[in-house]
Order: structure tokens, then C-alpha cells, then sequence
DNA sequence: CTAGGGTTAG
């Protein structure tokens, strides 16, 4: 049968035929091997230099992005014709890369035997080709062909040169080229929306829609809808998302999948969650992106069970996952702790080869960090080709929440040496692991060289970031002097870093007075109480404790619950204070039990009931409940090998005497003990925490 | 020629 075929494929292809039967033939080929003999069939019946069935071949060509077929076709041909250039140029542009479709628009630009004379449709193949590599020196040179040839009033080179304005960062240039263009139209105006709002020029992208929606200019389509939200949601600004909502109804756009993705992202960049869920139920056919938005907004907003089940839903319905996806998953990864997720994502990452997306990479990198593996987190940072500014503040984070701050500020100088450009969010970073470190020389340093050598101008969380390192260190009277030195209103984080301060050195004359500003301005935040309380309690001074928790129940202010997280043999177990909804809760109190004797045989003091004679009793059973990290530490224990390392998550901060339990724990069992907290890691081990107590 | 989704800090 097979030998028949090709018996008659080759009688088939001596047959001669005219020019119109082979251009019907070459725009009907399905294969690529019916071009190959189509090809053949042309040279043998003397068509080489026929310039319509050439240029027809080509362009099917590169349809199968068979590139090096239609390269060497084209180069072969004597005398090439605008049309047939255009068709190289787009080819190549589609099919191989940019840079090679400007290097052929180039060599033929200075074959000047061939009178090329570059057409409109030529510049609006090169002009994207030109933007999607950010060359700027062959952008603005192909803006003075533009001008030289008289391109400039044309619409299409217009948004083109538009859009490659902004792609290599000059929106400057951008606007110059919208404000003189003799007539707009809505894909230039669309144009300028978008980039606008790439380039974070968030007001000037609503400014522009809000005209097309006033009636000066071309009418408001489908494509500027969905170019302003990303501006109104980056702005969070509900009022305004509203309105484009409406008008979207208006305009007949509700259903269309890019609007409600784009409305998906808004309402979970405003918190509203709801009516993110909601729109996203009312996609008829989700796609790829509007599955990602929907994760992506539970991630965002701590929902992040729902983001994992989510994406487990949108496999069972068939949709791959893309790097985009994956860099959501893992922030909520990371989030959670939940390293074995994070670790299956990895395989994921490594099998579809997303790991040379920097998106991911970082990704990858905060989440090793966030679930306590920074040795992890540090190999791949070093494997990293192209990092980028966030890539280094994530590992520098990544260190300071480990208590490692000599290893972060020798990353932060060699950031700095790389030539990296570093932002508010390095120092930050940067800032935070000092703290969380007790270096507060090198702290303060780094606060003055951030105006003095990179002329950043500390902003609140700045400020409140130096109030933490002489805070924390106990440099009280100096953190209270360095806030009479901010101008303004300091804000009030930087009254709650001091308390939070205060807290860890028990010193409650601070405290009251940076308690009473927050009461002042914040009264219905419980946090305040709750850490106010704490500190008079760790002072022994019970009667106080008692009486701002007392105003805080008059305030009918609720208190987030404490809870625990630990991962066993991948499954995770949920603990709160006093809980004996576990099954294994019998062992776990016996097991409880056991180590406080020997704990306290090691040394370890524990608040009796008899210190705390000066409390209400609902009071005395709050502070003696046995606190969930403690029932997540025995459980662990009773779970594992002898010599496993335990990891905890708390939503919380670990209070005063579960740390100091787990530092007698870790000794007395030869145990490591990760805890992961609301602030930072502890790592206890031999009856010693690496945050060296600075938590 | 234009269009929706993603990483770091708090």
C-alpha cells in the first residue's frame, strides 16, 4: 500500500501545472510535506523566479514555521519585492524571534540594489518586533523612518510606535506621539490606555477613558474596558470599578471573558471577594486567565484553602496550568507553610520547564523561605541567571525572617554591587532583617545611607521600621526620641511597633502611653488590647491585665483566636488553645503532661494558678489554657521518629511562655523545633532560639 | 496596531 502511494506521488508530481493551480494548491497544503513537494513540483516546472508562487510559499512556510525552508526560499530569490519582504519580515517576526525579523528588515534595508522602499505594512511588523525586544536604539531609529517616509499620520504605525514608547519605558515619547497624531482612533486611544496603565500612570489611563466615555474622541469598545481595570484596581478605587462595570452592561460587554476577568481581579484587589466569586461563576467558558484571576484573588486575599482547591478544580477540568498560575499558587503556598504543596508544585515547575520564568523562580524562593527552608530558598536564589530587583528582596526578606541578618546584609551589598536597582521594598527588607536580628548599628546605617547615597525618603513603614530595631533592642528612650523626630503625625504603626516593643522588654510606662495613642486613634482595633494586657501580665501586673481586657469586652471587641498548624505525613492538623476535638487528644495532653515534668526538672517556670490571684477567673482560665502551639508541639512529637525535626505555624505571635517552653522542649527531647509565627521564624534547638530572643 | 491573570515589604 505505503509503496503504491509514493508510486503515485511521484507520477502525481510531473504533471505540469499553471501559476493559479499552484497558488489554489499551496494555500490548500495541510502538511508541511505537501509544501515540500509542492516546492519541488515548482522548480521542476521552471517556476524559481516567479515572484507570486514564491511569495505564497513562503508565507505557507512560515504558517508551519518551517523558518530555515522559507529563509533560504526567500534568499535565493534574485529580486525580492516589498511584499515578499514583508511577508520575511512578519515570518520571521511570528515564527522565530524579533530580533531576528529586525535583523532581516536591516540586511535588506542595505541591500540598496533592491529598491525596498519600506511600506506601512512593513513598519507595523518591525515596530512591534522592535518593542517586544526593547531595542531603543532601533525604536528610534525606526521612528525617523517613520517620519522620513511620511508614515505619520497613519493609524496603525501610530499605536505601534505608541505601544513601543511605553515597552521601552519612555511614556514621555508615548504621549508625544498620541498628542500629535491629526486623528485618533479607538485602537490608538486603547493604546495609550493600556500603556498608561503598564507604566503605573494609573490616573492618566482613567484620565484618557473617562474623555472616550465623555464623548470627546472615538466611543468607548470592549478593548478600553478592559484596559483601564487594571488601573482602577491597582488604585482600589470601588467607586470608579463600579461605574466601568455599569457601562460595561450598558455597552453589552457583561459576558464577555476578558471584561469579567479583568472585573474578577478588581473586585479582589478592592476585598471584595464576593463579587469576584461571582462574576467568575458567570463565565460561560473559562479560560486559561480567568481561571488564574479567580486563584489569584483567593491568594491575595488569604483565602488561600480556596486558591489551592481551585486550581485542583481547574485541572480536573482539563486547563494546564501556566507560570502564572503557578507563581499564585505558590504565594499561597507560602502563606499557608505548606511546604510539601510547595515542594509537588516544584516537580510541577521542573517537568513543564517554567523554572527559567523569573515570576516563578522568585516565587519558588519566598515559598522555600516563608516554609522554613532557607538553605533550599538560597540554592535557587543562586541558580537564578536573571534575577531582578524582587528576586534579591525576596531572599533578603527571606533571611531577616529567619533571624540570619548578617547573611542579609551581605546579600543587600551584593545587590547593591550587582547594579541592581534597589526600591523602597529593599529597604524595607533590608531593614526588617536588622531588626529581627538586634543589629542596630548597621540598621541605623542603612537608614541614613537609603537618603543620603540612593535618595530614597523613608516613608511610615520606614520609619517604623527603625521605631522596631531600637525597639526591639531595647533602646526605648531612643525609638521615643526617634519618633518626636519624624515631621508630621507618626502614624499609628509606629506606635504599635513601640508596644509590640514594649511587650518584649517589659516596659510599661512606654507602653501605656504608646497604648493610649492607639486607643485614640484605633479603638476598635482588639490587637492593642490584647498586647497591652499581655505586657501587664508578663509585668505580673494582673489587675491591670484584667482591667484593659475588661474595656475591651465593654467595647464588645473580639480577639482572632490562636491556632496552630502541623503538617504530618502530609497531612495538616489544626489546634486551638485548650482543644480536645483530636482524636489523639488524651495522648497528647498525657504526652503534655510528661514534659512538664521533665521541663521543669530542666528549670522551665511555668504561670500557676496561685500567681494569679488578682484575676477574674474567666480571666485565670484565658491564661492558663493550654496554648494551641504547645498541643501542636506534643502532637508532633508523639507522631514522628525520635530526632525529626517538629515545623508549627501559628496565625499569631507566639507569646512569651510557649517560646520559652519550646526553647526547654527542644532540650529536654534533642528535638528541632520550627515555629513559624505572624512575624518570623524561631528555630529551637538545645534549649536555645536562633531569633536569640528577639521576637 | 490596542485588550483580561503573576513574584518581594506590611
Amino acid at each position: 500500500m505505503a509503496a503504491a502511494g509514493a508510486v503515485t506521488t511521484v507520477a502525481a508530481s510531473y504533471v505540469p501545472r499553471t501559476r493559479d493551480s499552484f497558488l489554489h494548491l499551496l494555500s490548500k497544503a495541510v502538511t508541511l510535506s505537501h509544501l515540500t513537494e509542492l516546492h519541488a513540483q515548482l522548480l521542476h516546472n521552471g517556476f524559481q523566479s516567479d515572484i507570486a508562487t514564491t511569495t505564497k510559499l513562503t508565507h505557507r512556510l512560515f504558517d508551519f514555521s518551517a523558518v530555515h525552508h522559507a529563509r533560504s526560499l526567500f534568499f535565493s530569490f534574485p529580486e525580492p519585492d516589498r511584499f515578499l519582504c514583508n511577508v520575511l519580515v512578519k515570518g520571521l517576526a511570528s515564527n522565530e524571534s524579533p530580533r531576528s525579523a529586525i535583523a532581516a528588515f536591516k540586511r535588506l534595508r542595505e541591500r540598496k540594489s533592491i529598491d525596498l522602499g519600506p511600506d506601512n505594512f512593513t513598519y507595523a511588523f518591525v515596530i512591534p518586533a522592535a518593542a517586544s525586544v526593547g531595542d531603543v536604539k532601533v525604536g528610534i531609529s525606526l521612528h525617523g523612518q517613520v517620519i522620513v517616509g511620511g508614515f505619520c499620520s497613519d493609524l496603525f504605525i501610530g499605536s505601534a510606535l505608541i505601544d513601543l514608547y511605553f515597552k521601552l519605558g519612555r511614556d514621555d515619547m508615548a504621549r508625544k506621539v498620541f498628542d500629535e497624531m491629526p486623528e485618533r482612533d479607538a485602537v490608538l486611544c486603547n493604546t495609550m490606555v493600556s500603556g498608561l496603565g503598564r507604566s503605573s500612570r494609573f490616573e492618566d489611563s482613567i484620565g484618557i477613558f473617562r474623555r472616550m466615555v465623555s464623548g470627546d474622541g472615538p466611543k468607548v469598545d470592549c478593548t478600553t474596558v478592559i484596559s483601564v481595570l487594571p488601573a482602577v484596581a491597582e488604585l482600589q478605587d470601588m467607586r470608579l470599578g463600579l461605574e466601568v462595570h455599569c457601562l460595561a452592561i450598558k455597552l453589552g460587554f457583561y459576558s464577555h471573558v476578558s471584561v469579567l476577568t479583568g472585573l474578577i481581579s478588581l473586585y479582589s484587589k478592592c476585598g471584595a471577594i464576593r463579587s469576584a466569586n461571582l462574576l467568575f461563576g458567570q463565565i460561560g467558558r473559562r479560560d486559561l486567565i480567568s481561571w488564574n484571576a479567580m486563584i489569584s484573588g483567593y491568594a491575595q486575599n488569604g483565602l488561600t484553602e480556596a486558591a489551592v482547591s481551585l486550581f485542583q478544580e481547574m485541572q480536573m477540568s482539563n486547563v494546564s496550568p501556566n507560570p502564572v498560575t503557578i507563581t499564585s499558587i505558590l504565594s499561597a503556598c507560602a502563606q499557608l507553610g505548606a511546604l510539601s504543596l510547595g515542594q509537588w508544585v516544584h516537580g510541577l515547575i521542573k517537568s513543564n520547564k517554567f523554572d527559567s520564568n523569573i515570576y516563578v523562580s522568585t516565587a519558588l524562593i519566598d515559598m522555600y523561605a516563608k516554609c522554613g527552608s532557607i538553605v533550599e530558598a538560597r540554592r535557587l536564589f543562586e541558580s537564578i541567571p536573571n534575577k531582578n530587583d524582587v528576586t534579591w528582596n525576596a531572599m533578603i526578606s527571606g533571611y531577616g525572617l529567619h533571624g540570619h541578618g548578617q547573611e542579609a546584609l551581605k546579600l543587600f551589598h551584593e545587590m547593591v554591587s550587582s547594579g541592581t536597582p534597589l526600591t523602597r521594598i529593599t529597604f524595607l527588607s533590608i531593614l526588617h532583617a536588622c531588626s529581627h536580628s538586634g543589629l542596630v548599628k548597621e540598621g541605623e546605617q542603612i537608614f541614613k545611607s537609603m537618603k543620603r547615597d540612593h535618595g530614597f525618603e523613608p516613608i511610615s513603614e520606614h520609619n517604623a521600621c527603625m521605631v522596631d530595631i531600637l525597639g526591639r533592642a531595647g533602646k526605648l528612650k531612643e525609638a521615643l526620641d526617634f519618633i518626636e523626630g519624624i515631621p508630621g503625625d507618626p502614624g499609628t504603626p509606629i506606635w504599635s511597633t513601640l508596644l509590640g516593643a514594649c511587650m518584649v522588654h517589659k516596659d510599661t510606662n512606654v507602653a501605656r502611653m504608646a497604648s493610649e495613642k492607639l486607643f485614640e486613634s484605633d479603638p476598635g482595633n482588639m490587637g492593642y488590647y490584647v498586647l497591652m494586657s499581655n505586657i501587664y501580665s508578663s509585668d505580673k501586673n494582673y489587675p491591670g491585665a484584667a482591667f484593659v481586657r475588661q474595656v475591651a469586652k465593654k467595647r464588645n471587641l473580639s480577639k482572632t483566636p490562636g491556632c496552630t498548624l502541623i503538617e504530618i505525613h502530609q497531612k495538616p492538623h489544626v489546634f486551638k488553645a485548650g482543644d480536645w476535638s483530636h482524636p489523639l487528644s488524651r495522648a497528647i495532653y498525657a504526652e503534655l503532661e510528661r514534659l512538664n515534668g521533665k521541663m521543669k526538672e530542666a528549670g522551665y517556670q511555668a504561670e500557676t494558678m496561685t500567681s494569679l490571684h488578682d484575676v477574674e477567673e474567666e480571666e485565670k482560665e484565658l491564661m492558663v489554657n493550654v496554648h494551641s502551639e504547645k498541643l501542636a508541639i506534643a502532637f508532633g512529637l508523639l507522631s514522628t521518629e525520635p530526632g525529626t525535626e517538629i515545623r508549627i505555624f501559628k496565625n499569631l505571635r507566639i507569646c512569651l511562655d510557649c517560646h520559652t517552653a519550646s526553647k526547654y522542649i527542644s532540650r529536654v527531647t534533642q528535638r528541632v523545633i520550627v515555629a513559624r509565627d505572624a512575624n518570623r521564624f524561631h528555630r529551637f534547638e538545645d534549649g536555645v532560639c536562633s531569633c536569640g530572643d528577639y521576637w
